[in-house]
DNA sequence: TATATTTACGTAGTTAACTACATTATTATG
DNA sequence: CATAATAATGTAGTTAACTACGTAAATATA
């Protein structure tokens, strides 16, 4: 690989070099889709898969499981009822509460997506080696990172705060 | 940490969790510049620690050197030098050619700068445990990526090329 | 029971990366 | 030497996340 600088920047470099490469495997899946003929979207997966587990889930409560802002599922909610992916109905008993759920056109495309998501799933598998098992250091990551922020801990390697 | 569905779904959910995890960082690092009263922003280290190492760059070499889109470099740039921080010239023999270095303001400011950096350093690295080389196991992914993206691979693992 | 708080959803505006295209200058080539 | 190719910068438009604010409904409280 060439010259990087960001790479001698060491721990400081890591945001940068984390969204960099989401970044690129997004695009890349873009294209892929796109390759392929199909009318999704990178992170649409996201929902179908959350939808196939959950049966129905309001805007709220998906946002609360991925993590992820409510209107960030909005968006991507918006656009996947407007592609013909998923319907909705207003809660019965609480008029503000709308359930979100699989359609017809994505029940029979599911398992050609799923063979998909499989093979990315595998394709990303062989990125690493056999005995990295980075995924556990990322979730230690995420959870020492859910303790105590960036702010923070820069504010107290400072002495200030 | 609470439930989170991203985690479940393993490879396939790297991309989502690689980002999410950045942009907190960013957006952290944003409110920290604020809460100190410093007019800069996250990426600005980027440039500040590459005019200090290569006193003046064009955007195509820092471009080059960050592995960032020329236009991202632009409008970091343009930002910064709007802020007072760089200043610019135009090539003698090559007018299409700008040259960026660092000015007077950037100058006195870098040794606050590097001090909050330094101590953002050493908040980051205790993110990990003592042996996690969590560094290496990236910049071994990073260079396995570069050698083949996300499509190519899920399209290698699905069998159509 | 009236009012305050919380919850759910929606909209608007911000951010930082990107690609695609345009323009101009330089360099290479027939 | 004219023209074609390449390179540097700039602009416009896209993307996916975010926060902040608004509105309406449900729930809690005085």
């Amino acid at each position: 690989m060439q010259y990087d600088f960001v790479n001698e920047l060491g721990y400081l470099g890591l945001a940068v070099r984390l969204k960099r490469l989401s970044d690129a495997m997004v695009h890349s899946g873009r294209q892929m889709y796109k390759e392929l003929g199909l009318d999704i979207e990178p992170n649409w997966f996201l929902i179908f898969r959350l939808l196939k587990k959950y049966n129905q889930l309001s805007v709220t409560e998906m946002a609360s499981k991925l993590h992820f802002s409510h209107p960030s599922v909005i968006t991507m909610v918006g656009k996947m009822e407007k592609a013909g992916y998923l319907n909705s109905t207003l809660d019965k008993s609480d008029s503000r509460k709308k359930h979100f759920f699989l359609s017809a056109k994505a029940e029979e495309n599911l398992p050609r997506f799923e063979e998909i998501w499989q093979a990315g799933t595998e394709g990303v598998k062989k990125l690493f080696s056999e005995d990295s098992n980075f995924l556990n250091l990322l979730e230690a990551l995420e959870v020492q990172y859910s303790q105590k922020d960036f702010k923070e801990r820069t504010l107290n390697e400072l002495g200030n705060e």
